[in-house]
DNA sequence: CCCGGCTTGGAAAGCGCTTTCCTTTTGCGT
DNA sequence: ACGCAAAAGGAAAGCGCTTTCCAAGCCGGG
């Protein structure tokens, strides 16, 4: 920036305020022209790292995932990244791959970066430990001014973009039961997760509404993914073969699920068996049959997210609550 | 860290050296620890921006993709990330929602960020002008010091690495040969794309050496997604009806195509018409019918991406090949 | 015609680090 | 015991910006 004062003629005040000015201060429009003149001709490009160096602030938000190249934080990230390029924001992502003190570590270093703001997007788990470690790192973030937001819960003090994990799961439950359904299994994921156990409470509730309660042989663990989906139903319909309809607590679960059922079990969906996936990922419709599933508004979430580190700090932690809807498609039958 | 070297009695240059010393000089034990413990009780957290200043280098790779929701780059970028955990790097991705001057808008971006390097995940564009303008940009970028790295053609003086897209596209026209198939269709994507070129090419000179030339009406060009894929499969298929199988130029565009061959023409897959997808994207299995498909090493493909970058920058241009290979699943059939 | 107030340009003091160059210690050979 | 080299700590000069504070220059009112 130097160069480019010198080659116009003014002082470095003056070609910083044309080039990155906040506003505050105006130049005259003869010196502005020749700075950006200047600036264009010895092709300057600013230095972001000075810049949030002198500002105390800079304009990258952190997005840290479980996994990238899961569809559901896809939607997310991709929701996220439209918002934050109208905002002229840069998204640094970290995904943890599932290992639980990555994230820590990378909050860290997104701390680290003092970025201005990190978007919290995986689920928040039951494990104590981790969480009071985590809650300080949060802490200490807002406390250098940084913005924190978590997509689903993590706190009640955070600003969250909360998603209707609960009411998805009575959703898909009552669907189910409308259709004739009464024996329904629910293959699960980790239950530390807490997404995991918010959807497993709200289709639990759901059921004991309707006057059946969920026997506890009829739920089954698996891991978040198409592999952990797979194992999970499969051994769920062994052990207890006459459930009628499966609520399976994600897409990429579900389309395991399905894999399973067909090619291990060679049970029909959904003459044999109903099947309802949660998250809606953009797959979903394609799987073989279709699957019937709770739409959640992924895309929106992440735009909901920075939506909310916009705005000023605010005194109450802010919340803005996405709803669901059952979307049914051809992995469900009337019994 | 002004504190923290007060807090431990030693000077700054001494903190600095224990904190992030690069290895060029030791601290002695007493010192060393009596930093660290101060560190540790005043929550000591670095600041990346004004280490990036003073060193003149970042620890931050920039990531351009077309779009983070979809699974080809989801893999891609998942495989980057893994292999920037290792390094302890940190990943600043940018989509530019295929709009082409959004490319060069964020390599500018993560050039102002004095990012170490970027990754140029999308496919090259046959449009010159703009062509040039990336080189540019590009050049510069590499003159600041950093490096760039392309996943697929961009130039011959660039780092890549190669995927096989023209192999890719012979091999599968080929597997549909020997099936029996010899009146072959292909859903092309955007002609400016480099890669849907490359892949259209494979299978345009197979088919020659085949003594089958493709010809011109049985390819149908559709936007590089699900909905493109439909559109055009449905197009093809009905001007074309007697084509007894379809090349389709990515695995997103493919699942558009089976929806459009289902429900809107009602052509049995693959007894009526055999479909053969490219990428083979994690649900391309799930598909229904199971999508036979090009596989590439999408995940690979990231981590070598990152593995150029850690590579001192050599005199000649470095490159990766990866290979492709055929994956028939069950929407392709003999005759 | 002069003076107060407003506008606009510039000088300089940081922002939080790294690193060069000195200075002081320490260890060792003879 | 002495001298010398190597090791280890510290002072200070930046890195490329922003922003506060000053100094001019300009306007209109008295």
């Amino acid at each position: 920036m130097q160069q480019v004062a010198h080659h116009a003629g003014v002082s470095l005040a003056t070609a910083s305020r044309v080039l990155h000015g906040s506003g505050s201060r105006t130049v005259g429009e003869e010196l502005r022209r020749r700075v950006e003149a200047a600036a264009q001709e010895l092709r300057y490009v600013s230095n972001a790292p000075a810049q949030a160096l002198a500002r105390a602030t800079s304009s990258v938000v952190g997005l840290i995932v479980h996994d990238v190249a899961d569809p559901y934080f896809g939607a997310i990230a991709a929701g996220a990244m439209r918002a934050a390029r109208e905002q002229r924001l840069m998204v640094m992502i970290a995904a943890t791959f599932r290992e639980p003190g990555l994230e820590l570590e990378y909050l860290r270093g997104l701390r680290a970066q003092r970025a201005r703001a990190v978007i919290l997007a995986g689920s928040g788990t039951a494990d104590a430990a981790a969480t009071a470690e985590l809650a300080e790192e949060i802490a200490g973030f807002e406390a250098d001014g940084g913005r924190v937001v978590c997509i689903g819960e993590r706190g009640p003090d955070l600003d969250t973009v909360a998603m209707a994990n609960r009411a998805g799961g009575g959703l898909a439950v009552r669907g189910l039961w409308e259709l004739g359904h009464r024996r329904i299994g629910v293959v699960s994921g980790p239950s530390e997760l807490l997404t995991v156990r918010h959807r497993l409470d709200g289709a639990r509730r759901a059921l004991r509404a309707l006057g059946a309660p969920l026997p506890l042989r009829a739920v089954v663990e698996g891991d978040f993914t198409r592999a952990g989906g797979r194992a999970a139903a499969v051994r769920l319909m062994t052990e207890q073969p006459d459930l009628g309809a499966l609520l399976v607590l994600n897409d990429v679960m579900a389309a395991g699920a399905l894999a399973g059922l067909r090619d291990d079990l060679g049970l029909a969906v959904p003459t044999r068996v109903s099947v309802v996936g949660f998250d809606d990922v953009p797959f979903a419709a394609d799987l073989s049959p279709a699957l019937s599933t709770v739409r959640l508004p992924l895309e929106q979430a992440g735009e909901a997210a920075v939506g909310l580190l916009l705005e000023p700090p605010g005194d109450a932690p802010r919340r803005v609550e996405l709803a669901a809807e059952l979307v049914l498609r051809d992995s469900t039958a009337a019994v």
